[in-house]
DNA sequence: TATTTGATGTTGACATTGGTAACACGGGGG
DNA sequence: CCCCCGTGTTACCAATGTCAACATCAAATA
């Protein structure tokens, strides 16, 4: 799994082949291991058998580092959400489990799921901004089926999708950072999110009107 | 604001007096300003002009100055949603005033949002653990009101709860990490905030039944 | 009053980290 | 064939968290 498909994976080479894919996934594990804080260049470096001043060839910074494995992880977690929504038709159960899924996924892989919103990854980067605007296309995309089926309430489906957002977003993060102590829900997150997101969405489709 | 209420606070003295309060001050200014990673326990020492050791006579290490000031800041935070609360009499309008507080609080001081529920402060601080409790507290008081009132379905205040702190805290928590771009969501918080709020709270108004 | 003592602060050291600079390798285009 | 430049290496730097040994002071005690 280290050197996975560089060009003659034989003994020591001096040039590498692919370090850049390389270190993404070894920073990855690493941050799975010991937390984002915990994340160290060297060892990153280390675990890939390579001097620790190599990754700047690819990477201006730790940050960037940690950019690019955010952005690997979103499209993984993009998936995880796609791979949710097969084989429903009905629309409102499809962003109910669309949405289960969001949550169930942070909990399954914290620190991944920190990762993508970690204030390291702020910044302006491009690719990352582009993959979070994709995942609220996806919110809205269910949004409006649902109106389409007169299930949802009229009215721009961007508000819809935030509120769609915020709730699950919040219960991930409530959940991944250990807040929530007392009762069940941190035994079965799957329980309390289904809670959550079911008292809402039937919250909508009984309101009259926005 | 440096030494604010030390026995004599003229030259320089070698026991500084109440190291712990002020370093806790401190360590909250700098990290307003640079960032909880930002955050050196050499430069808080510094900035009260104390040698960097003398802080390992206060706290056993950086995540303990940390969390003080943590739980100091919950204390803030607790505050200021009680004076959100202050003369309103309507149960719906204080719950709804509360919930847009929570938001705003975040809004305003990002940094200080992100020290109480970040990874470092995650472990097993009682204090801590309380004074969240404390806050779910406020939380399920406020539904109990809206149940009494009817004007909220019955069933578990818990639950409800939960659903309204997700709903806040994934709002407040995506403003503070910048993930929210497109829109005016990011420019006007406060509108943000009432419609994400208004919009499940009067669909749980009209909702017949849980 | 003189002395001891424990809490609090200081200096100095160490391993580790992120980051830079100068050098080494080595494959592909003249 | 040889040079070039992308890629990797070693050497180095300042800064950080943490620890150990020492210094200072205030208050209890004899």
């Amino acid at each position: 799994m280290s050197t996975s498909a560089g060009p003659r994976s034989g003994t020591s080479r001096y040039h590498h082949g692919n370090l850049r894919r390389t270190l993404v996934n070894a920073a990855l594990q690493l941050i799975e291991q010991q937390g984002l804080d915990g994340l160290t260049l060297r060892q990153a470096a280390r675990s890939v058998g390579v001097s620790h001043a190599a990754v700047y060839r690819h990477f201006s910074d730790k940050q960037a580092l940690v950019r690019a494995v955010a952005v690997d992880e979103m499209a993984r977690l993009r998936g995880d959400l796609q791979a949710a929504l097969a084989g429903i038709d009905d629309p409102l159960e499809a962003f109910q489990a669309f949405c289960v899924a969001y949550v169930l996924y942070a909990v399954k892989h914290p620190a991944r799921f920190r990762v993508l919103f970690s204030a390291v990854v702020a910044a302006d980067d491009d690719a990352l901004a582009d993959a979070r605007d994709e995942m609220m296309g996806m919110l809205i995309a269910g949004v409006e089926a649902c109106q389409r089926t007169a299930v949802f309430p009229k009215g721009p489906p961007e508000g819809h999708a935030l509120v769609a957002w915020s709730l699950v977003h919040g219960l991930a993060t409530l959940l991944v950072d250990g807040v929530l102590r007392r009762g069940s829900n941190v035994d079965d997150p799957r329980g309390a999110a289904q809670m959550v997101i079911g008292t809402v969405l039937g919250a909508m489709r009984h309101a009259r009107v926005l």
